[in-house]
DNA sequence: CATCTGCAGATTGTCAACAATCCTGCAAGG
DNA sequence: CCTTGCAGGATTGTTGACAATCTGCAGATG
């Protein structure tokens, strides 16, 4: 009957989504600081809906690893510790890595085409000297890469370590290195993809995690020093 | 005042989560057939509890992936085609290799000596002929590499991957290899990772995975040489 | 005879109330 | 001064019932 889908599918989103996504942001750009509480009675009256929804919406979160439940405590958003920032990056080099592997191994020009567009938008932001641009296309530019792997377990694996790692960011914000860099090292990972050389695209991705993590626990760099002697 | 710890810490597991434990083994075992549909109130009712806390447990599954829910429909257990188990070998290949990298880092003497052991009963059950307990170690061998790479998240993405593979090989059963092969491959992995060698790792990992991909799904090889021409 | 409409059955989605558990502060006893 | 016991308050955990939604079949209609 219908022509060609003049109408897009219906496609209600169930309440806890919604409610898991909303509760995700707040947490990811730090409107929840880390560490605070989540009263579930709290929250539901904010939704206006029951603690039925809103309990799955919160079940979802601490199984992603963004909120910590303590049994007949309540429930926590969880904070980063340096070893936790430590595991988030390594387990992003992992994912990462590994979609990278993937594309090159897939020989995928318009993947390549992707990574090359997301990079571009990052140089024009850089240029531009639009930081919080700059570091939302970056944020952008991974999700291009674990996208185009076409792996729904990485890219599932990988929207939490996103969240994550936009967490970290709000709560560390503030400790920029030089744009042209950042651009660079993003170029370098498209570009070993392009190449198609595995060895060198990890070599990129593990040091720009590198670089990301030298920044991020700076602030206890001489600790860590003395601890690991 | 405690000496060292004499008591371990009292952790009831919540009901959820026990619930969860026991649906998420029903599955991996193929008690639960793939497709099937799971009622909630036959579910509650089996369990002895009400539909609250068995929701709860079914949503932790449907985020684990291991299960499909379709609004207004109904639970489903996923089904794992083709694309789906080269999928789950793909990220199984991420995460392993991943942890075996931060092994190799990490350089801990205890994590080979365990990875040794964890081949030497496969060896020992493949010299005995038990091919089921062959099985189990060969599962444990890959959770004992993931364990020590000590990432809490790597680990907790390697726990669904290796609920599916599970599921996978249980449904596809009485495709064996050549024991003392499937033994090799493994001491392969973890001499890789006593020697350092990064490279080797990835190597042997691939490899080992590529091999049980091709036993998994070589019943449609024909279907999908044709697809891919 | 093919097609559409309306109803019954079953299932999930949601709610408000009840029960159990846990932390906090204070007072009594050694 | 320190430990122990106890109520108060608040929070989560659980329950059973109600409402909304979807599927399949019988019957009506052209």
């Amino acid at each position: 009957m219908a022509a060609a889908e003049p109408f897009q599918r219906v496609n209600r989103e169930s309440t806890a989504g919604l409610i898991t996504r909303q509760l995700r942001e707040a947490i990811m750009y730090g409107r929840i600081a880390p560490g605070a509480q989540l009263s579930e009675a709290a929250l539901a009256a904010q939704f206006g809906v029951s603690r039925g929804p809103l309990r799955e919406a919160t079940q979802r979160l601490v199984q992603e690893g963004l909120v910590r439940a303590e049994p007949n405590r309540g429930l926590f958003v969880k904070e980063l510790d340096d070893a936790g920032i430590r595991d988030l990056y390594a387990a992003r080099i992992a994912v990462e890595a590994a979609a990278g592997r993937m594309i090159i191994r897939g020989r995928s020009p318009e993947a390549v085409a992707k990574l090359r567009a997301a990079y571009d938008a990052m140089q024009d932001a850089a240029e531009r000297g639009e930081l919080a641009e700059l570091s939302d296309a970056d944020l952008h530019f991974h999700e291009v890469l674990v996208d185009s792997a076409g792996s729904p377990r990485l890219h599932r694996m990988h929207q939490t370590l996103m969240a994550e790692t936009r967490m970290c960011l709000t709560a560390l914000q503030g400790t920029y290195q030089d744009p042209e860099d950042q651009v660079a090292e993003h170029r370098r990972i498209a570009e070993a993809i392009a190449a198609g050389d595995a060895d060198e695209l990890v070599e990129a991705v593990e040091s720009h995690m590198q670089e990301a993590l030298d920044r991020l626990v700076s602030d206890s760099a001489a600790a860590e020093a003395a601890a690991s002697t």
